[in-house]
DNA sequence: AACGACCGTTGCAGCCGACGCAACACGCCC
DNA sequence: GGGCGTGTTGCGTCGGCTGCAACGGTCGTT
């Protein structure tokens, strides 16, 4: 739409890679020199770029404090923390609290596990769509219609042998997500580690967000995470009954 | 410099505090709303930012997916995490690793504390910088112009009765850190939580990083936390050493 | 020391892309 | 139904952005 934004955020993904120069920037959007000096320029001032020592451009400490700040922000995270503290608390495992966006689907909020052995994972992280219990949740509340274009639309990368092959075992494993009011993820990211997830509802019963307990097999069996299913969904009820008491929250 | 941009840009923050219409944004911007809405929606496209089901906008997935890449793409957490985990095994405590960009000091990585208090921080987030023992140990190493300069260029928050107080204060406190090697932070963020942090210096000398270990009082004193003293310099000293060594990663 | 190669920076003219306007299309409440 | 407050579209005009070319700096090389 913009031509010159659209050049401008395009820089921020290079850049995340790694620090580059003036000339690289230029020669991977295609533009002029000068024209990238610019635009590096305007992000420079406004703390989104960050200007190394030795000339080479890096992302900006204002990206963090955005993503931060925005974090803070989201007001489902607020309701469910002392939630999921308390799972945590419960069970010593991981939890996981993700939101969907676009084609994405975000941790936002994590309490870590008790126990040495940790799943490794970070706020903020997009999540494997095809595998993770918490995508599984998020995307099987979607519109048929929207699901079904979903599914087609992305990839699906075996991490494990377990991983979910191809758009139908995808669709076929939402319906039942959706159905049992729960989902799991048993190896299929990470061969070790296995996942118990559910739904957080909103005031009009749609699935605004999802927890999962994690846990690597070392720790627990597959069986053993199953056994927590109804403090799962309790923990999940609780979140769900919280944020559509409060619901309206017009900044 | 690139006025398309620099709106574009400054939408961010404002969104930041919370979602938004379209004619919000426009009227903070002082532009058209149609302006308005061609920089969101390729915002948007870049997925900067999050259309609501109710129409207004949030910061998008993507800025969080950035921040956490561009968080993991730092080469010194690379090198240091083994030893932040190291220093935390042996004391227990929260441990923080700091960078210093532009006029902020942000948290780039921590190591939970394994005791149930724990200070509140979070990564990417940015340090308050007259008090924090990391923020000191980097500020510390500044030339001496620059330093002064930002002293008075940045506020004195008094967040209890022993956060420093002004400029004058801060740069005795600076030459005090430079002179010592270390710094501490004893109650002067939050009443009841102290620091003690060391410096990692790159193969040049000048220091580029910062590590520091947090515990409340109630778990350990300060005297009990100054104590621990040889064991943060020796890991700030290893790490420095391993990053050192590898030096150059041009990406 | 002089050279050349490379990188970042600046001024400028032309052109295209972004801007604001005005009109339209919705949903909502009085 | 009429008024409002949204978000959205098309379009002409102007201005900001673009790419060029030329400059200045710092290396490494001969």
């Amino acid at each position: 739409m913009s031509q010159s934004v659209e050049r401008a955020l395009g820089i921020l993904p290079l850049l995340a890679q790694g620090p580059a120069g003036l000339g690289a920037v230029a020669d991977e959007l295609g533009v002029h020199k000068s024209t990238a000096l610019r635009l590096l320029r305007t992000l420079n001032e406004h703390g989104f770029v960050y200007r190394c020592p030795d000339g080479r451009y890096r992302l900006g400490a204002r990206l963090f404090a955005l993503a931060a700040e925005a974090i803070e922000n989201l007001d489902i995270r607020e309701v469910a923390r002392p939630h999921l503290a308390e799972l945590n608390q419960a069970t010593g495992h991981t939890v996981h609290l993700a939101l969907h966006q676009d084609d994405e689907v975000v941790y936002v909020d994590k309490v870590d596990s008790r126990y040495p052995v940790r799943m490794y994972s970070r706020i903020g992280r997009p999540v494997p769509l095809t595998v993770a219990a918490v995508a599984k949740l998020l995307l099987a509340d979607l519109p048929e219609a929207e699901r079904r274009a979903l599914a087609h639309r992305i990839d699906y990368p075996r991490y494990t042998a377990r991983s979910t092959p191809d758009a139908e075992a995808f669709l076929r494993e939402l319906d039942l997500v959706r159905e049992q009011g729960w989902a799991t993820d048993l190896g299929g990211h990470e061969e070790s580690v296995n996942c118990l997830g559910a739904p957080v509802r909103g005031p009009d019963g749609r699935v605004v967000a999802a927890l999962s307990v994690s846990a690597p097999g070392v720790v627990v069996t597959a069986e053993g995470l199953l056994e927590l299913l109804p403090q799962v969904l309790r923990t999940a009820g609780a979140i769900s009954q919280d944020y559509s008491g409060v619901q309206e929250r017009t900044a």
